[in-house]
RNA sequence: GGGGGUGUAGCUCAGUGGUCAGAGUGCCUGCCUGUCACGCAGGAAGCCGCGGGUUCAAGUCCCGUCAUCCCCGCCA
């Protein structure tokens, strides 16, 4: 075939396009053959079209067209043409037209795949592992393709938004400092000295402080980050997000941001439905209505104070737990009255998996007293009970789910973790919506049981409010800082905070955090000295990008909106990696391997 | 670090301690001119994850181990 190259893309012919003489190049996704009559669906990125060899048109090109198997490489030149009345497919985007072959190049024969790429139905269920040893070959796969373009999508409808808004993107360095604080740190040993470590970036967040010192003003980038930490479903250890920081803005500046970003990008790219302006709250609002700082805000089942009510009741354990400085708290549970005797245990133990101690409940077939059954109801008088039923906003065949503890982050915990799972039990959780809302004012410093100290709950550089500063000196957990959250559907999906640009108050939060003057210097030296040159106010977030991608794609592992990515562990069974290195390489970093016990029983 | 699930043909999965090495699909061969999950016929294909143990007998039961997925912890 004298010229082999392209003219046009399969997926994009139309019935318009009959007539017209076409070089398409793609891979062989199927194809069904009748011996003198073959067809063969030629896939490139942008879809599917059916090639036809008919012997009775083109009688040289049978032998070869049967020798086309999947996943071959062709190209195929050819008369696009309406297909004869019957035969048109409507479940194809090209189902109206057909190409018929006038001459096919091989470009490229293929072996067998280890997977079936056009079986999508038996793709779905494909082994993981196997997926991403050949990822290649699993990228071929329309679904995967599409996911690719809506990344890219994403991505650019990103940056053509925030370069409207005035941000620059500016690249930081991947070999960076280390920091003790946050995840476990990724090392990338010095070879000139043998000792000195580089560290990959949990986030570019100290360059792009640094950025606003050199008065860049905005800045964004679409910046990997590195964290060394176990894998979750939504979590590898490698991943994208939207850094951005702004000077000379308050809070609202910034949340202003974020809001017409995530607006300009979803709508742009989702048909899901998605209420704005976002719902704020603040974190002490959200902990008490949903008892957690990352409400799935698509059905109400909002968490009932139960204290008080409690505190006058016989119930021992709920008076104890009171008296320990607990909270008695509830939720609806819609329905749950059907649960069986063992489908209440397995409710039970669900609470019990996240520190519950028990699980109370009401089974209200009526919201009166007599209308109720439950093992606690002989504690309550009927007019207790009557007032715990309203305050809950009982319905029939409601069960009310109760948990008593000392600690206020236990019921909290327990109660929005079964919060949702009711949510999804009762298919409250819409996947057709997006609810992000924002969540505000979290505390600056969290007391560590452990360690026995404040940490920081955002990081050291978070601007508490001003007139919290009384409580450095008596109560820090009372300090709320300038520090917020975006948060989508129940998960996180991103945070930030406005930045400490004054000495005195960095002082104040590093005294707090219990670092002292010395390991300031060596930690954010640095940086505190960039700060002494002039910081303008400033502020900013990051948003993770995989998670959003989640979000529009429905998907619940966030490995499958990653082109490369990791398996659990950080394996990638495509390139084998990690993996050892030569001797050599190790002399000339100064390394040697302390093999691990384990290994060395074997 | 802890808990749970899974591991049998290339892929997806069945498989009561005893004709048990199975199905669908893919692959190979042959036939087939309007298919599109083409059809029909035939065929090849397995360290039943790995190592011990119990038993007359183990894919099946027990112990260990490895891999993988999900969850708890962890992830400023």
């Amino acid at each position: 075939m004298a010229n082999w190259k392209r003219t046009v893309n399969c997926g994009v012919l139309t019935a318009s396009d009959s007539g017209s003489e076409v070089v398409l190049n793609g891979w062989v996704h199927r194809q069904r053959t009748f011996g003198d009559l073959v067809f063969i669906d030629l896939r490139d990125r942008t879809g599917l079209v059916q090639v036809v060899v008919d012997a009775k048109e083109a009688p040289e090109l049978v032998t070869k067209a049967n020798a086309c198997k999947s996943e071959f490489v062709l190209s195929v030149r050819g008369a696009v043409r309406r297909r004869r009345e019957g035969t048109e497919n409507a479940q194809l985007n090209t189902g109206e037209i057909e190409v018929a072959a006038a001459d096919i190049e091989i470009l490229n024969s293929a072996r067998n795949l280890p997977f079936t790429v056009s079986d999508e139905e038996n793709m779905r269920l494909v082994d993981e592992t196997l997926r991403v040893k050949f990822r290649y070959l699993d990228l071929r796969r329309p679904k995967m393709y599409a996911m690719l373009e809506l990344r890219h999508n994403a991505v650019k409808r990103i940056r053509d938004y925030m370069s409207n808004q005035g941000f620059l993107e500016i690249e930081t360095p991947i070999f960076t400092k280390s920091t003790p604080e946050g995840a476990r740190d990724y090392l990338v040993p010095y070879r000139l000295e043998p000792g000195l470590f580089y560290a990959l970036p949990q986030s570019p967040q100290q360059y792009k402080q640094l950025l606003m010192v050199a008065g860049c003003e905005r800045y964004f980038q679409i910046a990997r980050c590195f964290r060394d930490e176990a894998q979750r479903a939504d979590r590898v250890p490698e991943f994208t997000q939207l850094d951005v920081e702004m000077s000379f803005v308050e809070q609202e500046d910034v949340l202003q941001v974020i809001e017409g970003m995530t607006i300009d990008v979803v709508s742009a790219l989702s048909p899901k439905k998605m209420p704005t302006p976002f719902p704020r709250f603040s974190y002490d609002e959200s902990m008490r209505r949903f008892g957690n700082d990352k409400p799935d805000i698509r059905f109400a089942l909002e968490l009932v104070d139960l204290s008080e009510l409690a505190s006058q009741s016989e119930f021992s354990v709920f008076r104890s737990a009171l008296d320990a400085g607990g909270q008695v708290k509830a939720v609806r549970y819609p329905g749950g009255a059907a649960l069986s005797r063992k489908e209440q245990d397995e409710l039970q133990n669900f609470c019990k998996e996240f520190g519950a101690k028990g699980l109370g409940t009401i089974i209200v077939h009526e919201p009166t007293p007599t209308g109720i059954k439950s093992a606690i109801s002989k504690f309550f008088s009927e007019e207790q009970l009557q007032q715990l039923l309203n305050l809950c906003e009982a319905q029939p065949n409601d069960l009310i789910c109760i948990i008593a503890d000392p600690k206020p982050k236990v019921v909290a915990n327990v109660l929005s973790r079964l919060r949702n799972e009711i949510g999804t039990r009762c298919g409250f959780r819409d996947p057709s919506v997006l609810a992000f809302c924002i969540v505000t004012d979290f505390p600056l410093v969290q007391w560590d049981e452990e360690t026995q100290r404040w940490d920081a709950e955002h990081h050291p550089f978070t601007m508490p409010y001003e007139d919290h500063l009384p409580y450095f000196d008596t109560d820090p957990s009372k300090i709320r800082a300038q520090c917020y959250d975006l948060v989508c559907n129940g998960q996180e999906s991103g945070s930030g905070s406005i930045r400490v640009h004054r000495p005195d108050i960095q002082s104040k939060v590093f005294d707090l955090l219990g670092i002292d003057r010395e390991t300031q210097q060596q930690r954010f030296g640095h940086i505190l000295e960039a700060f002494s040159y002039g910081a303008p106010p400033h502020g900013g977030f990051a948003t993770g990008i995989d998670r959003l991608l989640m979000n529009l794609l429905d998907e619940p592992n966030i490995r499958e909106v990653i082109a490369f990515p990791k398996m659990g562990l950080g394996y990638d069974p495509m390139m084998d990696s990690p993996s050892t290195v030569d001797d050599a390489q190790l002399k000339e970093l100064g390394l040697s391997i302390i093999k691990k016990e384990k290994s060395q029983a074997k």
